[in-house]
DNA sequence: ATGAAAGCGCTAACAC
DNA sequence: GTGTTAGCGCTTTCAT
């Protein structure tokens, strides 16, 4: 690692201030074109690079955004943070990572250190819906930042999320039609709103059809293979669902892997319907019917949203983004039979 | 966001020194007891936190690392760097992430960002076996690094990858002790190293069984679609493989899928052996043969490696780390058939 | 349109 | 063990 050019190395090679370098390389002031010509030229062949490191501490911005998010693991947000990545590329800024898994003391660590590093603007999917409102009321120096995917409501801060009541409004009547009167609902925590709405919408469409009260919420937490265990407790019982409703796609994993263990035939035994809609999906047997989300757009939304607050405006309210989801019906839900019948041949199964 | 305490503000509230402030803060240089306290106090109290930008520009180290990988969306990757977070987290460093499609100039322009950054580290999934290497020959100024799962054969770089080699050996192995004559593999390119090692391993199993020269590679690109498309079409020749040895967890997907799509019965008329092993290939149906590679241990060892060199360590001489694979057998691979039998079967079915 | 110079917050060298 | 001070590389007034 030779020691890098700096501004006052090109400056003197183009025979100019370094004000004038510096002007050339951020374009802040007009330059004369013989001189510009001159320190571009030096910049080429010294191969030199502002230093964002001082420029910072100079005041200006560190380009650096910073993104948070529960677990990389999970498709989903690791689809966010490939949207995100080329965006924030694309304008010239860096990504700075980090993962929560979904513990707020954590997240409040790893928001510290972002914060301690002055990005220019953050992008977080929050451990909580109201993570951030707190610690941005407990005084810590926020930059700019969207919400994705949680934290909603949030009177303070921009957010980017799924139409979620209305994607288990619509898959709750895919199975309604199919004629499943008993439906298990699998979520992580009853504490995330976009949970909730999915269960809303759900419980919207059963309400229409008359069948209010007749569906469960199974709670599983963030772990699969707790969520696996929660849902084959409900599959066992007396008068099990003949559908199940799996709000991310975690747990429709966690449904599908419990089905096949109890020896359950999808979906001539229980239907399922998933959400999200990436490529592992893909190869499935069933083929996954799920609510999928617009994961790109998420990114793409959220990205337009932190530039506009990033180039300075302050001044408009904040904006609330709700995107569409998309039913896809495919081979993992079909007609439901009559519960007793199914329960008996798996039982025979057995 | 109010204005951020600095240094002297710490100083100022505990009655000491910049310097000593400094040397609490960062522990360089023993300090009284006494004073010590105050400062930890002052600290806390104004909630001071180190402003990075200004140590590093005054010649400290940033505490930063980056790390580069082709594909955040693909799990192995993604797994990766779940590892590698929260390891640099428990160390107190921060993580600058980009990712480059599998393109070597993207690579370079990412690159050139981190290290403009100043990171300290760099622990990089190159997009080619020989790109770090040439980058740095071009006179790029990389702070150390590691390089894992490809570029295993650097002269300059510590390396952390997968005895891909036996891996393949392995799997191959098990194949023909099913009975399988003719085997393909499906790999992304040629070029990559341990690609080229995964088949050389099959080819001395085979060799060893006297089978040389039976099996095929198909190359078929990153995109999953490609990959299907090509294992597809050597499906569908006269003649077509038993079983079939996809080389990474995408081309798993993409060779159940073509299976899937060609009516084909897993393991019945095609037995499939993947590589890694991740959650979502819980829910495959069959449940997948796989042959794992310990991620978890390759972001330790990787980890491990970089925070020597960080610390100083430039004498050692180059190390490189091969870690064993474990080929787990699942449901997807089974006794070879006639091919011809299987192969009418299937054209009745379809 | 250009240059000189101040100083961002910090650490390390040097005094004491 | 502690304090003083000189810059790190940059942007940005303020002059010219």
């Amino acid at each position: 690692m030779a020691k890098a050019p700096t501004i006052r190395d090109v400056a003197a090679r183009a025979g100019v201030s370094v004000a004038t370098a510096s002007n050339v390389a951020n374009g802040n002031r007009p330059v004369g074109e013989a001189s510009r010509k001159r320190v571009l030229a030096a910049i080429a062949e010294l191969g030199y690079q502002v230093d964002r490191a001082a420029s910072a501490l100079r005041g200006a911005s560190t380009r650096l955004v910073g993104m948070i998010v529960p677990d990389i693991t999970n498709v989903f947000f690791a689809s966010l943070i490939h949207g995100v990545e080329a965006l924030a590329e694309r304008d010239g800024y860096d990504l700075l990572l980090a993962s929560t898994s979904e513990d707020e003391a954590i997240e409040r660590r790893r928001l510290h250190a972002l914060v301690g590093r002055r990005i220019d603007g953050l992008i977080a999917v929050p451990a909580s819906d109201g993570s951030m409102a707190s610690l941005a009321a407990s005084g810590a120096r926020l930059p700019p930042t969207v919400l994705v995917d949680r934290g909603a409501e949030s009177p303070v801060f921009d957010t980017v999320r799924a139409d979620c009541e209305t994607g288990g409004y619509e898959a709750a009547r895919h199975l309604i039609a199919l004629g499943h009167r008993d439906l298990a609902m699998l979520a992580h925590s009853g504490h995330l709103q976009n949970m909730a709405e999915r269960i809303a919408g759900c419980r919207r469409a059963l309400g229409e059809a008359g069948l209010a009260g007749r569906e469960r919420v199974v709670y599983g937490g963030h772990d699969l293979e707790s969520l696996r265990g929660a849902i084959e407790t409900e599959l066992q019982r007396a008068g099990p669902p003949t559908a199940i409703l799996a709000l991310t796609n975690v747990c429709a994993l966690a449904a599908l892997k419990a089905a096949r263990g109890l020896g359950l035939d999808i979906p001539g035994d229980v239907s399922i319907v998933g959400f999200d809609d990436f490529d592992w999906m893909l190869a499935l047997r069933p083929y996954l019917t799920t609510v999928a989300q617009p994961v790109d757009d998420f990114a793409a939304s959220a990205w337009a949203l932190l530039m506009r607050r990033m180039a300075g405006d302050v001044a408009s309210p904040v904006e609330r983004i709700l995107l569409p989801c998309a039913l896809k019906v495919r081979e993992s839900t079909g007609t439901a039979r009559p519960r007793l019948e199914a329960f008996a041949e798996a039982q025979a199964r057995a």
